[in-house]
DNA sequence: ATGTCTATTTTTAGTCA
DNA sequence: ATGACTAAAAATAGACA
């Protein structure tokens, strides 16, 4: 763990791993419900990275994209059995994607929706089993957000301050009022998420 | 990547993974040497998790600040547009799977019939047109490696050996010492393409 | 500069004590 | 709940186009 002194090694470990470590902070959010927020003085991109919950970069989906390459020492005789494997690994592949395709038009229908592009009416009936589904997870994120969030709207903000110094697990710096600042945008965030969800709760009911 | 229902499981991610996001902002800090700032909303811990590096998190945040309005929305892209966006993204990984998985479909079908598995008569009639196609493929890439070998009769054998494991199109089978013995094979494959090929075109007129 | 691929290292989920 | 362990999955460095 050293400075990179190579300058265009430094620049290209710095946007493999900024990426990496946007997705880290995209699944600690997601898995855990938690609000997570990361800022980045990003010397090498034109301005600063800074990534509030929910937001991805990219690239969940090109893992699936890299599908092992023809063993090209494989012998001919075994290229039936390994083409069978290949085609194995790519419908699941396939499949996954699918399912995942399907809940990301289910989630755009969603928006439309909140947005008034499309009248809830007009929703195809298979679509709003759908729709439906990925509602309840939403819900089920939001209700335990919630919960934290009223929780913590009756502590002041000295509180959570204090608190936050004296917490030993790592080195911890003082936090002045532009940080409290940072966690209240998280939260008007959050805040602006759980309407919407709610919004759609009441449309789709 | 769902919200885990399961609370004392959730408690157990949350601590692995926040170790493990902080070590990575202190990774990128280090390595590269760019102010990065990660702030978690702890509801485990009972106080909030900040994160500063060399910088002091106050820096990081208040140049964050700092930023035009403009700047600061046009990074943060709304959940619609970001689901835009991976739609477009797995559709296309999609399509490629898609065509990928066919050819191998194909390709099977192919083998199968080579083996005598099934007989050329009972392969759908969408299917033999795909096969016709990755068949024509396989012939290009015989006819050229023909050539190539042809060409380096007279040459010793271990050129011609160097040859064909150059071309890389193909799988092709494990080589022994003799490039005579290969080139049989080849004429032999060929053949036997050809006749399938043939049988295929009947069929299909 | 950008993206892809592969070999290697690192992280993580699950399990058990 | 905590820590240790392991198989499996993911991230990454380095090479290459």
């Amino acid at each position: 763990m050293v400075f990179i002194e190579n300058e265009s090694a430094r620049k290209s470990t710095y946007k493999k791993r900024k990426r990496g470590i946007l997705k880290k902070a995209k699944e600690l959010a997601t898995l855990c419900g938690v609000p997570v927020g990361v800022i980045i003085d990003s010397p090498y991109d034109s301005s600063m990275e800074v990534w509030p919950s929910r937001v991805d970069m990219d690239d969940v989906v090109s893992q699936w994209q890299r599908l092992p390459e023809m063993d090209r020492t494989k012998k001919m005789l075994n290229q039936k059995t390994y083409l069978e494997q290949r085609i194995t690994k790519g419908t699941e592949a396939l499949n996954k994607l699918n399912k995942e395709n399907k809940e990301l038009e289910m989630k755009e229908i969603m928006f439309d929706c909140l947005s008034g592009k499309i009248a809830p009416s007009s929703i195809d009936r298979n679509d709003l089993v759908g729709c439906s589904n990925v509602i309840d997870q939403y819900l089920r994120i939001l209700k335990r957000r919630m919960e934290i969030l009223t929780k913590n709207d009756g502590a002041s903000s000295s509180s959570a301050h204090a608190a936050a110094t004296t917490s030993a697990d790592m080195p911890i710096v003082e936090m002045g009022s532009s940080s409290t600042a940072f966690c209240d945008m998280i939260r008007q965030q959050q805040m602006q998420n759980n309407l919407n969800h709610a919004v759609m709760d009441l449309d789709l009911d």
